[in-house]
Parts: structure tokens; C-alpha cells; sequence
DNA sequence: GGTGCAGCGTACCGTACGGTACGGTTCCAG
DNA sequence: CTGGAACCGTACCGTACGGTACGCTGCACC
């Protein structure tokens, strides 16, 4: 009965029904509409049972966590091809796929949940929240990244640093910028993912490869004869 | 007497004091340890005289982040020195100032505690924080970024564009994962900004202004035979 | 049919917090 | 000296929430 690390096999499809229901009630409200009694409410289940499934409160926030990583998990590992168009291809759809989560609502609020839980060296939610969410991708665009190092198409040295850049030119500031409140007015995100891509490809790629030194001044006018 | 709006012109130093009282307790122990009972005792003064000033809690915590900013504010407005060593020296202070800004205890604290207020919709704080604490960097940096253009050492477009690619090339993951508890390991801010202005330069640096193309595979072996 | 278990709904408890009221003290103006 | 304004410290109030206990129902199993 150890609710302290919430377990990595998933919960029943009552309790996931549960999650569900607390995560839309989440997004909503923000933390404040997440009581425990709201939750059984919306749940239609008693509070008694919600503390017996997982534990405490933050066992519960624990599990919303969890249950919504595993939601988001299950893609498909991207095709064997090789070559420069199948990097920037690959690439760009998982870096739009990380745009299009992280500008989602129920990222949004559990993003919201843990930082503002989150304190000075304490940070129980936060960690969680980074190694069920950040390090899937960080682990991906990174094994892409030294894939395409192997095929003499990016040349970097330090696989961390070329995937923090990367990650830097793909989402900027938008993230704390929505977790501020901020709408994204009118960031498309295949586009952002297309272009920070590129942008990358000049920074790293090597010397026949860092693209078509493309829309400088001029977007959407001549493209370098 | 409007307190929805925290004043422009300053506090009284009496009220200087408490909001620094308050700044302290909400570094040192989260939103839960900013109870008005607390920052009374914290502060010396009286409930009552909390509510006058303030308002309310939101006045509170609304005046708390127009005080920080305020401290933040008055930089030496840069020298009228120009060049392109004059462009890379002040983009490159202004990036690290940036880069301890958003790492500084009392900056991510304040940070946490408007991503935690904010919902889906509203978000008080956030408008707040995104006004006093980030429009400030991007008009001083895009002023920057501008009088490059003009000086034909840049090459964009969209400044504003140019501005986010900048600021993700220099924060990068940085401030979310600060906000998440993460501690940044070894990231010197001075070096960090350094490499972001380099990568910005090749990025839209006019053709002979990409910069000496910097140490890509080898820091510090072969380069490219 | 009987028995036990899982779970729902509700009531309940203790505490913590936002906000208000009040008495006492200091300080300044007249 | 007197009046008042500002303010401190504390007590107080209402409410909301986390967590627990209890009675009831439905269901599986024997």
C-alpha cells in the first residue's frame, strides 16, 4: 500500500475515469476547483474511496500526472528511412507534436499545478512532471539529433546542448508565455516547428546540409535563384 | 482609494519594507506560506493596516510584483557607441542580465505564484508580470535588435520574430525548468548569453556578419580536415 | 439465502485562512 | 493638555477544505 510513488502500472478504469474527471475539473478551475470533495462530486464516487485509491491528496495529483503522461505516450517511432528529408521530416513532427502539448489545456494546468506548487528546493510535483513529460522528448529529438550526427547531416558536439538549442528555436518563450495566461495569437504550430527546424539546420548542420539560406528580410518573396 | 490598480508613482518606505517582508516569505516557503496573518508578523505591522494599504491578499500580492519590478528597473541605457562589437557587447550584457533576472529567487518565486493563479481565461498576475517583467526586455532588446538592422549588421524582418528567436536562443528550457524545481547545474549565465548571441548572429547576422563560424563538433579538436 | 466486500453519499471534525473589529500606544497639531 | 490620526497586536468570525467515520446499497461467491 505505497501511495507515496505513484505506480507505473495504470490504474483501473474506474479510478481512470476519476482522473479524467479531476483532470477536467483542473483545467477549469485551475487548483483551486481541485478540492477533494469537488472531485468525488464530479467523479460520483466518495471521498473515502478517493483517499483509499491514492492516499492523499497529492498522491491524487501525483496520479493525474502519471495518468496523463501515459495518455500521451504511444506514437509511432518514426520510420526507419535515412537521409536529410526524413530527418527534417521526423524532426519537425515531433517538434510540432511537443508544440501542440504543450500548448494543450490539461499541460497547461498540470504545468500550472506543479510550478505553482513548486518551491525553493521542494519541488515534488515538478520532478515528476519532468520525467514523465520533458525527458520522453528530450530522449527522442535527442536519438534523432545523434542519428543524424551518424549520417554526417547535423555536427554538433554535446548532444544536451544541441537538444536544449533546439528545443530553444521551437518553443521560445511561447511556453511560459501560455502559462501565464498569454494566448498564442496565430502560432501555427507546424509552421513554428517548420521554421525552428530550419533554424537549426543553419546552426547545426553541416556544411552542405544547413539548408537553403532561406527567408531572411524578404518572407514569402523570391527564394535565392 | 483604488486598489484594483497598484499606483505607479512608489510606496511608502514603511510599505517598501513589509512588501520586502512579504517578497522573503514568499521566496522562502511558496504561496502557502504567504498568509496575510504571516506577513503581518513577518512584517511588524498589523492586519488591518494590510487591508488599508492593499486592499486585499490579490492587492497584496498584485503590489508585491510592481514593487520587485521596480527594483529591477534603471539600467545604464547602454552607450551610443556603435559597431558591431558595440551590437554583440550590449545584446550579450542585456542577455545575461536577463538570464540572472529570470534565475534570481525572488523572479522565479513571483513567476510561480502567477503561473499557480493563473486559469484557463483569467490571469491577473500573469497580465501583471508579463507587463512589468518581460515587455521591458523586449523593448529594450528589440530597440537593440533595430538599430542593427539599421546599421546593416542584422538582417530580419519581423522584429518581433526576431526578438523570440532570440530570447529561445538564449533561455531555451531554462526558465521552465527553473519554475519546476529543476536547479540549473554549471549553466553560466554569461557564457549561456554569449553562445546565444554567437548562434543569433549566424542566424541573422548580414553575410559578413555571421560571426567566425564558432566551434561546432570539436570544442577544442580537429576541425573538419 | 447468507456473508462479506467494495463503494457511494453524507455527516462530521479540526484546522487554517481571509477579512473585520477593538483596545491600546505613539506621535503630531493646535 | 487635548483631540485625532495612524498603527500595532490580538481576538474574533465565517467559511472552506483535508481527512475520517458511518450507514446504506449492490454484487460476487458459497
Amino acid at each position: 500500500m505505497n501511495h507515496t510513488l505513484p505506480p507505473a502500472e495504470a490504474y483501473s478504469p474506474r479510478q481512470n475515469a476519476v482522473l479524467e474527471s479531476a483532470l477536467g475539473l483542473l483545467v477549469e478551475g485551475g487548483e483551486r476547483a481541485l478540492t477533494t470533495a469537488g472531485v468525488a462530486r464530479a467523479a460520483n464516487c466518495s471521498k473515502e474511496s478517493l483517499y483509499k485509491w491514492f492516499g492523499d491528496r497529492d498522491g491524487l495529483l501525483a496520479a493525474m500526472i502519471t495518468f496523463q503522461s501515459s495518455k500521451v505516450k504511444a506514437e509511432p517511432a518514426g520510420s526507419g528511412s535515412t537521409g536529410r528529408g526524413a530527418l527534417v521530416a521526423q524532426l519537425t513532427g515531433i517538434a510540432a507534436t511537443l508544440l501542440k502539448v504543450l500548448a494543450g489545456d490539461v499541460s497547461l494546468a498540470l504545468n500550472r499545478l506543479a510550478i505553482g506548487q513548486a518551491k525553493r528546493g521542494e519541488a515534488d510535483l515538478g520532478q515528476l512532471l519532468r520525467e514523465h513529460g520533458r525527458r520522453p522528448i528530450e530522449t527522442r529529438l535527442s536519438a534523432l539529433l545523434e542519428s543524424g550526427r551518424r549520417e554526417r547531416l547535423l555536427d554538433f558536439a554535446d548532444t544536451r546542448e544541441a537538444y536544449r538549442t533546439l528545443y530553444g528555436l521551437i518553443v521560445r518563450d511561447m511556453h511560459v508565455r501560455l502559462l501565464l495566461g498569454d494566448s498564442l495569437d496565430g502560432e501555427e504550430p507546424a509552421k513554428r516547428a517548420a521554421q525552428g527546424i530550419k533554424e537549426f539546420f543553419r546552426l547545426y548542420g553541416t556544411e552542405e546540409n544547413t539548408g537553403p539560406a532561406p527567408e531572411r528580410a524578404g518572407a514569402g518573396n523570391e527564394r535565392t535563384g
